[in-house]
DNA sequence: CGCATTGTTGAAACGCGTCAACGAGTGTGG
DNA sequence: CCACACTCGTTGACGCGTTTCAACAATGCG
């Protein structure tokens, strides 16, 4: 297996293990490279016909608004990722998606990604498990605003985060680099900037977690699982599923 | 165009406009069919190699528990949808689904599934676009959760459940009927029993809509669209989009 | 007929939102 | 080099929506 060039490639890789073929069609998929700068949508609520892309490098969040100004983060996408597949599927996108970093992504078309699976049928079933793995996050993502209070809710998404970040290699047990303000990650736990910043000193001063200077460093690692009853059975993967 | 034999078939044929040939391919997945009684799991969470169902009569609940007791309802699935197709992909489940009321549902593996979409590749098509708009479905939800008071939330689910039960002919603008308790959907909108009970009674006072001895009722349909910034854009189709 | 489940209502407690003010950091232009 | 504006983080006081607890009525099932 040769040397893992994208951070989807190495996502991909922790489900199927790809072969030299299979990484060539991938980096085929990332040929037409776009910039975007932070804080410009790259899709909007209700346009039409508009392209899919592959997160590259920076941060991404996918969110709705409602009528009353609030917003509504649905989840932050990072390097691997892919952006707006699903809205591809209607005639008009169902949510937008703004930069929060700089970001480099390519642009996929549909057809593109079908000639992909056709020439290498393993893709197809790996790029599955990744929308899978997607959804499952919302899910669970769901279950946090629901059920959880403001403590466990914001332990549990900054966990899942990290682990996320582990698997393209941008984070370790001991934190990661993040570029989310107070105000991004209330938006995405449904609580106001005000709790959140609350909820983070507490966090910290139990011991538990920093949230400061654009990075995230666990403290008690497992303290914090366990406060939040965080389970990354579907996102932790020793080693490939299908070999 | 033959008559439309399943929910499953008349859903997708929302979509696609679905062949004589399609229908019966369709028909064959019903092939084999199982019943289940209400309140016993069918699937749980944690649980390996299950099979997937589609539903054919009845109501379901997929969920999650957390350990402090609570538990969240994802979705419900009505006659026509997808059970457990996600998890599958997984090695364990990932939700737990339990009956509502007693159900018929068609067994599928997975092999069926690929052979029927080798056979007639517009199904798979079909299939893709109704996963994607269970997807969207789950997003609209937790937006719901995170960011509408509860009597948006309540009103904006019974829109959407009742824009669903149009689709596969159970419900019409004036209502439907449905078997949930309170307590369901309480657990479904992250509220407490007590207080959807409050809701309701506001709802019902104000002159929107009743939920009452196993049925919704519609009174002023705009003024709940609207109080609910209910948008069907994704659900409601006056044809197929592909011919 | 009896018992469990579901619906209903009130009162009190609590988590989180809102409002408001201020400080720190950063980039911009004079 | 400083002044200014702007965003982001921080903290306190207060109010409101929702939860919790508790009790009882209505419904439905065995």
């Amino acid at each position: 297996m040769t040397a893992l060039h994208t951070p989807l490639a190495r996502k991909l890789g922790a489900f199927v293990a790809l072969s030299a073929k299979e990484l060539a069609v991938l980096d085929q998929l990332h040929s037409r490279r776009r910039v975007f700068p932070a804080g410009l949508d790259i899709m909007h609520e209700g346009q039409t016909n508009h392209a899919a892309y592959i997160l590259a490098s920076g941060w991404v969040c996918s969110y709705k608004l409602l009528p009353g100004g609030s917003r509504q983060i649905v989840d932050f996408q990072i390097p691997g990722d892919f952006l707006g597949l699903r809205s591809v599927l209607f005639r008009t996108a169902d949510h937008s998606i703004e930069p929060i970093t700089r970001i480099e992504a390519s642009e996929v078309l549909a057809p593109e990604l079908l000639d992909a699976f056709n020439t290498t049928p393993r893709l197809a079933a790996a790029v599955l498990w990744a929308a899978s793995r997607d959804e499952a996050m919302v899910v669970e993502h769901l279950v946090g605003i629901g059920r959880r209070d403001a403590r466990e809710r914001t332990a549990h998404f900054l966990l899942e985060l990290g682990a996320r970040l582990k698997l393209v290699g941008l984070a370790t047990t001991e934190g990661y680099a993040c570029p989310l303000s107070q105000y991004l990650l209330a938006d995405a736990l449904g609580l106001s900037a005000v709790h959140v910043n609350r909820v983070l000193r507490e966090l910290r001063e139990a011991g538990l977690m920093t949230f400061q200077h654009g990075a995230v460093t666990f403290q008690d690692f497992k303290g914090l699982v366990k406060l939040a009853d965080f389970d990354l059975h579907y996102l932790d993967h020793d080693g490939p599923l299908l070999r």
